[in-house]
DNA sequence: AATTTAGCCTGCGCGC
DNA sequence: TGCGCGCAGGCTAAAT
């Protein structure tokens, strides 16, 4: 599923291709999930604009047009975001069911939401960060503000759940449960530990694996989890160096103990129980 | 106020 | 073999 990389990832393939071109078309199978306005008006407020750029905020994907609004997209679990090649129509059977909306002209833009869990919003730029999804969000791990000092002292004001707490957007973006998991393994801390628990010391490799996790699976192209695909429709290949998530039972690669799981927050929680305290 | 839970969705894997 | 239940989970809203 989408988190900071897969997005980053996203963002990273289609920002050479989208910016200055127009978009001529808009096509709506599951119309349903433009939030915040109709999904004719967002049809005909979007056709005939230009796209500028597109940028990343946490997991969403802003993309600012000529006329002052700006396209924001959220993934949720199971969304992708695809640039087309082919012109071929979308149909309401077989592949292309889930094909959710069509932003085509000098490109073609697909979003693809099988499970539905992705938002599409239109707003004007000026609004962007007043708009609440996107005001609430805490800070972004690789921005200036992720110090560790800062991070150091939010922990120990806090007494949930460690895994719960990094994967809380209003805290630190765009660690989602893969990346909670694979940077609590590397840091060797129990998932389930107070935050208030963890010493300065372990702060500082909490901190600092966070940053290298997502950088890696950056590297590499995200994670493919649940049909994630990059704007290509390519897989990842950070999943294949997972070392805890979706391991269950399988030896740790540190020790000689067994990937364990248990749920936090009815979230799949994936530990070393011998490396992780 | 902080933290927890339910619900949104659909496909797949597991157990019987 | 086939079927149905439960899980997967990012995020919001509602509940505690």
């Amino acid at each position: 599923m989408p988190e900071l990389p897969e997005v980053e990832t996203i963002k990273r393939g289609l920002a050479p291709f989208i910016k200055g071109k127009k978009i001529l078309e808009v096509e709506m199978l599951r119309p349903k999930l433009i939030k915040g306005m109709s999904p004719s008006i967002f049809a005909k407020k979007v056709k005939g604009d230009t796209i500028l750029g597109i940028e990343r905020r946490a997991k969403y994907l802003l993309v600012p047009l000529k006329s002052g609004n700006t396209l924001i997209f959220h993934l949720g679990m199971t969304g992708a975001l695809l640039k087309s090649v082919h012109k071929k129509p979308l149909s309401k059977t077989g592949e292309e069911a889930q094909k959710y909306i069509r932003i085509s002209g000098n490109v073609i833009l697909d979003f693809s939401d099988l499970r539905l869990f992705g938002k599409i919003w239109l707003v004007p730029s000026k609004k962007v960060l007043e708009q609440k999804e996107i005001k609430k969000l805490g800070v972004e791990p690789f921005s200036k503000a992720f110090t560790l000092d800062w991070f150091t002292k939010e922990l120990a004001k806090r007494k949930t759940k460690i895994k719960l707490l990094i994967m809380d957007q209003a805290f630190v973006v765009g660690v989602g449960n893969i990346y909670a998991n694979e940077v609590l393994y590397r840091a060797g801390i129990h998932p389930a530990r107070p935050a208030n628990k963890i010493t300065p010391k372990e702060a500082k490799k909490l901190h600092h694996e966070i940053i290298d996790v997502l950088s890696d699976a950056i590297k590499h192209g995200g994670s493919s989890v649940d049909n994630y695909v990059d704007a290509e429709g390519g897989e990842g290949t950070y999943g294949k160096l997972h070392k805890v998530y979706d391991r269950k039972g399988e030896p740790c690669t540190k020790c000689r103990g067994v990937v364990q799981k248990i749920s936090l927050g009815q979230r799949g929680t994936y530990f070393c129980p011998k490396c992780q305290k």
